[in-house]
Formats: structure tokens, C-alpha cells, sequence
DNA sequence: AGCGCGGTTGATACCGGTGTCCGCCCTGCT
DNA sequence: AGCAGGGCGGACACCGGTATCAACCGCGCT
């Protein structure tokens, strides 16, 4: 049986969709080639309309989806797109894939995950075969993996499209999405401010987190306004965690001079604040103020609900899917932005006395 | 230039590592032809060790991997693992994502996600098509659309593998991955009867979760083996939510006779049971126990730190990778088990009096 | 020696798309 | 009318693998 004359029994299951149709059948029962019927899936400008229009109402008909894979392989590169993150922080993780998810949406793209150590030694390799083996179209990288230049240089080595989440502008515009997590901090610098406080402490992220440090420099910028400051002692080093939080919490509330608000870099560590401060016999929000960062579930959950600065995450991974097709389709529209902003609930006030 | 004799250059490039080997290649330096190159990736048993020595020198030499799109288009079906989920705590979903991604480590499979609104009335076709376009190995289906009956049947008729994890064997043991909530309601039970709770209050998630009445029917299991039992007005249902936690909480603590302890369906629930509480005037553990489920950060971030059943989600997601790779490599090992278990913080004591 | 047989191997078609390149047709110009 | 040129469509090779099937090998048999 010739592939130019398939059985009627072939046409049948096509018709009742138990088979799939192929680019073959659509060419057959357009009366085209079958590259005529590749050049209206790719919107090559050069097929009369009526010719589209034909095609397309079989296409139609007959839901026609070309197969990623065949696509792939004679594109050389295929429909997925990577998430290569090393953020611990699981909320953090979902909203991210969630708004690329929206973004990718309609696109034929899938989004495939890709967790990392960066403390790693092979991680370069790893990420490379990783992308090298499916081919991937494009990645997306947040904190703190996008930060990484070497895994940058790797990107651009072998020509894969990527953009970084990051706090500042890692990269060109193109390949950068900008969290804004300096103005998340200004915000929290205002508000404790604006609340009196004047004696203030810090807890930060680990040093190779960007945002670790732009969530301070907004934050001293913020005190700056009403003419408060950080000192240097008031500073605690934290590690994104709830543990690290709490003993970085401890330290301060130990000092002789103890601050009477803490902005901790997020929320898990805030929430270990909470449990230091409550170890400590404070009550918070009177004899203490707490705020934290990110607006994750834990804010809310904890005693009292945190004071604390929404991160538009799962927005930022849209943005981020966006940008990402955006390359493919040499599409330069910019993208709307959306700002950290505050959310105020029960555990700052203003100090005592 | 003809593919049967490339530039010299061309090896060159694979030399340095600049191109990636074809099964071309290895055919050629290797002296043989490239079905039998494909005989020895595919562990074609008709190959003679001297061949397939041969082969495996030269494809070691030059790090050649075949190409998945390739190899999936002949094959008809990706090298794509999918995972179809509508659960929307974020912590289970990225301990999910890890445990099948430890499972598929070294498999050359990858990962892609695909939340699911199980509420949709176009979640077959929805997930038919995800599957179809993608043409996915396999996919794993996690509470509770890993409950759908529909999803199960289409995914039978179009011949999909798929592992289902939930709580009961919703499936043929090849396809299900059980979780053992009932076990794990049986230990809360225990445990507050034992610590001598007489009154108690449970407040059970979502009806279509299979995993509410698991963990009630064990829960009330454990409480008789110490002659408790759970009156049918101190059993609220809740959503799985923190909010709804927190208001199923403030109806049973409005009771006239309110229960002394309270097992909630999950850890998030528990937290809104401990806010209610705090409303209620109420202090946990002294005058209220309070025990939770699945021991995700929430639980230890809480105040106080939640008395809880571990749940060993990333080793069900292990368990579950390994069966779904299992099925390809005609694998019939059985895995190994991991049961819940107690965790005892802070928020469970004896009843005053 | 001739034959049959099972274990190995390779030539070729094929999976479902895309690129190259060439020919066709229609148009507008001289 | 004849010709150049651009829009449109198709034949064919190719992407990197796998399946089919026949050829080939050496062996034991009669």
C-alpha cells in the first residue's frame, strides 16, 4: 500500500481522531505539498492567502498539531523550555514555575525543571549536558544560579537562549529580568521609619545572593529618608532559612542596645525571628517589630501575620516566559512591570516609649 | 561533499568536542553500520561482545549520547516524563518534583510539569492534549486528580503509561503508588489518645480528596485501640487551606463542649486551627492539642511548632519515577516502602484536668 | 561436499517535519 | 508579442535515530 494512496480505513481513523493527522494528510486533502502546509504552520509570507485559507480550514477540521519532535529534529532544537533554579525555597519554586506557565501558555512549549547545586563543582557540565541533551530552546535562571557568570559564558558559548532572574541587571537587557528588590527594601526601610523606629537591624540573605544585598541598600535608603540608619552591628548574616533567621534574630536581640525593628531579608527567616523574639520573652509587634520579605504563605501563617513586601513572583515568571518567546518570535514589545509593594499585618508597630 | 566521507574537519570538530557525535559517527569510526550501533545502545542482545566492545570504546571516546528526539520519533513517544497535578500546596508539589527527579537521575528522561485545574470541564481533553503533543513516555498523577476516574480511563485508551499516587490503590498495583494516609491518621490517633484525650475534634479536607477519609477512618482506627472515638458533630470539613483550617477550627472550639485536641487534615489547616485557638482565647498545647499532616516547613515555622505526621512525599515521588521507568525496562522489582510517621513538637499535651 | 540453520550484520525505508532549489505562472515593461 | 522578475508551489535531500528484512557467516548434519 502506497504512502500516496492510504486506505480509506486510514482517512476513517483520522476522521474520527484515532489517528493523528500528520503534515502528509493535511498536504493530501489540501491538494498541496506538504511543504506548502510547513509554510503556513511557520507564517511564511509567501503563500496566497487563498491557498492559507484552504489549508487552514483543514488543519482545522481536522486538528492538525505538527509534532514537536519531527520539528525539533530538523530545526535542531527543541519545544522545551528549562528552569534551572537553586532556590531552596519551595513557594518560591512554584510561583515561578506557575508564571512561566501562564506566560508559555498557547506557545506549544513545555516547560521542563531543572533543580541545582551551585556549590557544585561540575555544575557548568551538568547544565550544559542537561540543555545539550534535549536541546533545549531556551532556559530561564533564577537566584542565584542567574547571578553565576560562568553558566552565563556556558549559555552564550553554545548559543542558547536564556534570561536571568535577578535583582539587578545582570546581563543585557535581553537576557534580564529585573526583581527590583532594592525597592522592596526602600519599602521596608519607609515603613519601620515612618513608625518611629530608629534603633534597626538587618538580617541578610547569604552573601552570593544578589538580593541579599539590594534588599539592604534599598533598605538603608528607605531609614535615609527619615533620617534613621543601620549600623554596622545591627547587621546579621542569615542564609534564607528559618533556622538562620532565628539565630541571626538572637544575636541582635542580645546586644546591649537591641534594635526595636528588624527587616529580615525574608520571610523564613522573619518567621525565625518570631521564634527568637519569643525566646527572648519579647512580644511582638510591642516591644518588637519584625518585617519580612516575599509575601509567601508562611507570612500569614505565622503569629502575629507578617508585615512584609509582596514579591510579584509568579508576574516575574511570567515576564521572564514572555521575553523568553519573545526572542523566537522577534518580538520587542516591553514588558509591563510590576513593583514589590508592602503588605502590612501585625508585627510592626510603632516602638514604645 | 558526501556523508559517506566527511571533511576532515568535521572530525576535527568532534575531536574538540565543537560538534556533538551522530550515530553516524560512531558507525563509521567503529567500522560497522549504524543499526548496530543502535543494537547496542538499545541493548539488543544479538550483538557479538566483540562488536559491542568495540562500539562502547568509540562511543566513550567521543561522549556520544543518541539524540532523544531523534530516537523518540522513530520510537513514536518522547523521552518526557510528565507530571499532571492539581494539589495546590506548594511545598508537596517541589517535594514531589524532587523525589521523581531523584527516581529519573541517570535515566536520560526529563521532567515537565503541567498543573491541572481538576474543577475544568476540558481537564481530559486538557491533559490528552498535553500528552499527544508531546507524545510523554509516562506521566504521574498526584491527588487528586491522580483520583479521576475519567483522566485514568483516557489515559488507558490512548495507551499512556501513568503511575497514580494516592491513598488507597486507586488502580492495578502496577499503577498505583500508595501513600498510606490511613496509617498515618492511625498514628495521630494514638498519639492523642494516649497522651488521654477523650474529646476530639477532626477536621477532614476536601470531599473529593481520597486522602480526608484516609486519614479519618485510621485516625478514628487509632483512637479505639484506646477506647476514644470521634463523635460525628466534632468533624469539620475544611479545604486543605490555611483560612479554612482556621474557620472549621473556630466551629468546633465554639462547640459546647469543645473537643481537647484536634487532628487536622494537613499541616496548613493545623496553622489556621492554632490562629482559631489564639481568637479563642485559647493557649495550645495547654488547652488545646493541636496535631497536623505531612510535616512540610510550615509545621516547625508555627507557634507552637506543630505536632505532626511526617509524610515521605520526595520518596513517594522516588518510588513513583522508578515504577514508571520500571515499566519501560520491564523492570518488576518491588520497591521498597516508607510509612508516615509521628512527629512530636509542641503543640500536643495531656488534656488539663 | 552440500545443505540447513541460528546468530550477526547491514541496506534501505521510514518516523514527521524543514531547507534548498528549481520551475511554474502571472504580471508589467519595452 | 517577448522577456525579466517576483510570488508561489513542489521535488528532493536531510535531521538522527529505529524497524524490516534479507544476506552473510560458520557450524553441524546427512
Amino acid at each position: 500500500m502506497s504512502s500516496r494512496t492510504p486506505k480509506p480505513s486510514d482517512d476513517e481513523a483520522l476522521q474520527s481522531g484515532r489517528r493523528r493527522a500528520t503534515i502528509n494528510d493535511v498536504a493530501r486533502l489540501a491538494g498541496v505539498s506538504k511543504k506548502t502546509v510547513s509554510r503556513v504552520i511557520n507564517r511564511s509570507p509567501s503563500v496566497r492567502p487563498e491557498t492559507r485559507e484552504k489549508i487552514e480550514a483543514v488543519i482545522a477540521r481536522y486538528g492538525y498539531a505538527p509534532d514537536p519532535q519531527a520539528r525539533g529534529l530538523a530545526f535542531r532544537r527543541s519545544f522545551l523550555i528549562g528552569l534551572i533554579y537553586d532556590n531552596p525555597n519551595p513557594q518560591y519554586v512554584v510561583n515561578m514555575q506557575l508564571g512561566l506557565l501562564d506566560g508559555m501558555k498557547g506557545s506549544g512549549f513545555e516547560l521542563v525543571v531543572h533543580p541545582c547545586d551551585r556549590g557544585s563543582t561540575t555544575l557548568v557540565p551538568d547544565i550544559r549536558a542537561f540543555i545539550e541533551r534535549q536541546k533545549l530552546f531556551g532556559v530561564v535562571l533564577t537566584p542565584s544560579v542567574s547571578e553565576d557568570e560562568a553558566v552565563a559564558e556556558m549559555l552564550r558559548e553554545i548559543g542558547c537562549e536564556y534570561v536571568r532572574v535577578a535583582s539587578i541587571a545582570v546581563d543585557a537587557e535581553a537576557h534580564s529580568i529585573v526583581t527590583r528588590d532594592r525597592h522592596g527594601g526602600l519599602l521596608a526601610g519607609r515603613h519601620l521609619a515612618e513608625l518611629g523606629h530608629r534603633r534597626l537591624g538587618f538580617i541578610s540573605g547569604p552573601d552570593r545572593f544578589r538580593s541579599s544585598h539590594e534588599r539592604r541598600g534599598g533598605f538603608e535608603e528607605g531609614l535615609k529618608e527619615h533620617g534613621a540608619t543601620l549600623s554596622a552591628d545591627c547587621v546579621a548574616e542569615g542564609a534564607y532559612t528559618f533556622e538562620s533567621g532565628m539565630e541571626a534574630a538572637a544575636r541582635l536581640l542580645a546586644l546591649k542596645d537591641r534594635p526595636t525593628a528588624i527587616f529580615a531579608g525574608n520571610d523564613e527567616m522573619a518567621a525565625g525571628a518570631l521564634h527568637a523574639a519569643r525566646q527572648a520573652g519579647l512580644s511582638v509587634p510591642e516591644d518588637l517589630s519584625v518585617i519580612g520579605f516575599d509575601d509567601f504563605q508562611i507570612a500569614s501563617r505565622v503569629w502575629p501575620p507578617l508585615t512584609t513586601i509582596r514579591a510579584p513572583t509568579r508576574e516575574i515568571g511570567r515576564l521572564a516566559a514572555d521575553r523568553l518567546l519573545g526572542v523566537m518570535e522577534g518580538d520587542k514589545r516591553d514588558p509591563e512591570w510590576r513593583m514589590p509593594s508592602l503588605v502590612v499585618r501585625g508585627s510592626t508597630a510603632a516602638p514604645k516609649g
